[in-house]
DNA sequence: TAATAAAATTGGACCGGTTCAAAAGGGGTA
DNA sequence: TACCCCTTTTGAACCGGTCCAATTTTATTA
């Protein structure tokens, strides 16, 4: 395999050279920058990505870290929102020649280990945080070590974390508002796990959106889910149990809504018709489902490049503040699994 | 941040002794061990992955390419069941140590430089490869380059090149065996794009199953899809719009299977009844779809195991044979999105 | 106790780039 | 032609590890 040096001799220049050449320096007079070119090209030569970060410190690689759950031994089933974020990342990280490493990280005692490596060992030049938890500590750690990263999720207390997050109370109490207009009184709520950071905002907004629309909570609608369709099932089945169930349910996420679609279903009951579902997330398959779901819309491209920008100027040392911080308004998709009251 | 010689002047050794400690080199004695691990946690210090790599020539991690078809100028869709390998694959490098880079790389002439920049850059020390193409350029470079992958798909002309496929044939033909119990004759075909390699096998399946069956192919009921919805729904409008439209459509993937169910709604048929479709994949969603899709089963998860132990076995040079080029037999779902000819 | 073998440790060369002070080259002017 | 200044080029030090031949320490044997 060529290496600079073999480069340099080819050329008949210098090492120095031939490595200014490669990194655009305006020193190089045009014909030799030829002449350097043609050598690179005669020997098919790539530079050493290792010997260029041991100098520069930079490896041109951010880390996306998505957290295993792990309740069974099992693997957890993948999430798509989840999914579609890194695939999100990924399209904007396209044509940068930025790398993406993607990591599974299991959440317990001793999941830092993994981000020390990352951060010390300097794996990655940054990280990008998804589903960040109340007093997440890893960013205590990375904020500790000085390491840039961007976090989906707000991180309200820490004025130096650079965060981009959806305003979830503004979309649950969008469907609130929704739900109060078709007559929904008895609305059922399935939250997300209690540990996780959002989960706080969305319940606030639910709360306001009931005040607003003078409905009052009842705490025997609301059940905590996983994000699993499994946990929007067990969930739904649930209410459905009570003595006086509910007419309409928001679920936190596509895939408990499907989830509690298929409860009411089994039960013989018609979505849209006898019960009304958001869900949250609007993941590609929600419009297709039966019947289409009304969801709240997470712009999931808008956020992963934004997250990639963002980061990427942290790097640089530039922070781009404009996007730092920044509460994006999502969307009600209004579809047919919601309809007024029978 | 600590280096290697601090390490080694706090522990009262030199730099090859810190080494031989890092990689658990047999040749320190304990005390002097315990003397150097404790002055790495003093100092808090983890190996630069850089340094390591210029000597080792290894990265620890492996590349993911998933291929971006660029068909508009707008991002594709991501396909879950991609998705849903490469989830597949982080997962089983969990825990590993190894590093897993995702890249999106378009299809086209010049794609090959990045892959050169992967190779010769030494970014990754191994590759895996989806959505193979019938000659694929890209294998045709990594053999000669000599560099570690393996292909998920087919490589039958190259002996020494390592792959895990499914056999789809098997897959086809036991769709529509499927069918042909159902009383079916007259079957639809939504085959995949035709460059990709995996394309003609299943096109051997169907004819074999349609032999089998004692069916004729009407090649007026077969059109090529590109994996979306969209040319799922597109196809199977354009089937039924036929004189004699079949009375059940087999689809190469479960996407485009969903839009056909759509297509079919859509003119008020019921699916399963006046038309069964079939897919392939079994995505995670496909179950809760309505109706619940019968769909060729792909064992994601079995695969990206597969596909990750292997690639490994390859890079220690060391390749695991019993892995390289086998068939996994799917297995057909049979859920209520197929039913007997009315 | 000396000689010898085995175990443990050392330290400098090396991996392949970048960086920068110093040297060389080139053109203009007196 | 000599001198000066500006543009290019050079090459050695350095980044932080691994590797291994040489050396030192420890254990074994005569």
């Amino acid at each position: 395999m060529a290496t600079i040096r073999d480069v340099a001799k080819y050329a008949g220049v210098s090492v120095g050279t031939v490595s200014n050449v490669l990194n655009h320096s305006p020193l190089v007079r045009p014909d030799t920058r030829e002449r350097v070119l043609a050598a690179i090209e005669a020997l098919n030569y790539h530079p050493s990505a290792a010997a260029r970060s041991l100098n520069t410190q930079l490896t041109e690689t951010i880390g996306l870290v998505r957290t295993e759950l792990r309740l069974s031994d099992k693997p957890s089933e993948p999430d798509p929102f989840v999914l579609d974020l890194i695939d999100g990342v990924s399209t904007a990280a396209m044509g940068t020649g930025i790398g993406l490493s993607f990591w599974t990280i299991p959440v317990g005692p001793g999941e830092l280990k993994l981000y020390q490596r990352l951060v010390r060992g300097r794996q990655v030049d940054g990280l990008i945080l998804f589903a960040i938890r109340e007093r997440d500590p890893r960013v205590t750690f990375l904020k500790e070590e000085n390491f840039p990263f961007v976090v989906f999720g707000r991180c309200n207390g820490d004025a130096d974390v650079h965060w981009i997050d959806v305003d979830g109370a503004y979309g649950i109490e969008q469907a609130v508002r929704h739900l109060a207009e078709l007559g929904h009184t008895r609305i059922g709520y399935v939250s997300p796990p209690s540990e996780q950071q959002l989960t706080h905002h969305r319940w606030a907004g639910f709360q306001r959106g009931m005040k607003m629309a003078g409905s009052a909570i009842d705490m025997n609608l609301v059940v905590e889910g996983d994000y699993t369709e499994r946990s929007g099932q067990l969930g739904m089945h649930y209410l459905l149990d009570q003595s006086h169930p509910p007419s309409a349910v928001i679920c936190n996420n596509d895939r408990m809504a499907f989830g509690a679609m298929r409860a009411i279903q089994a039960r013989g009951l018609a979505v849209g018709q006898d019960i009304s579902v958001v869900g949250f997330d609007d993941i590609s398959l929600a419009r297709y489902w039966h019947p289409p779901l009304t969801t709240i819309r997470q712009p999931t491209h808008k956020i992963a490049e934004m997250l990639f920008t963002l980061l990427q100027s942290i790097i640089a040392e530039n922070p781009a503040e404009e996007l730092s911080k920044q509460l994006i308004k999502p969307e009600l998709q209004i579809r047919n699994s919601t309809g007024s009251i029978p």
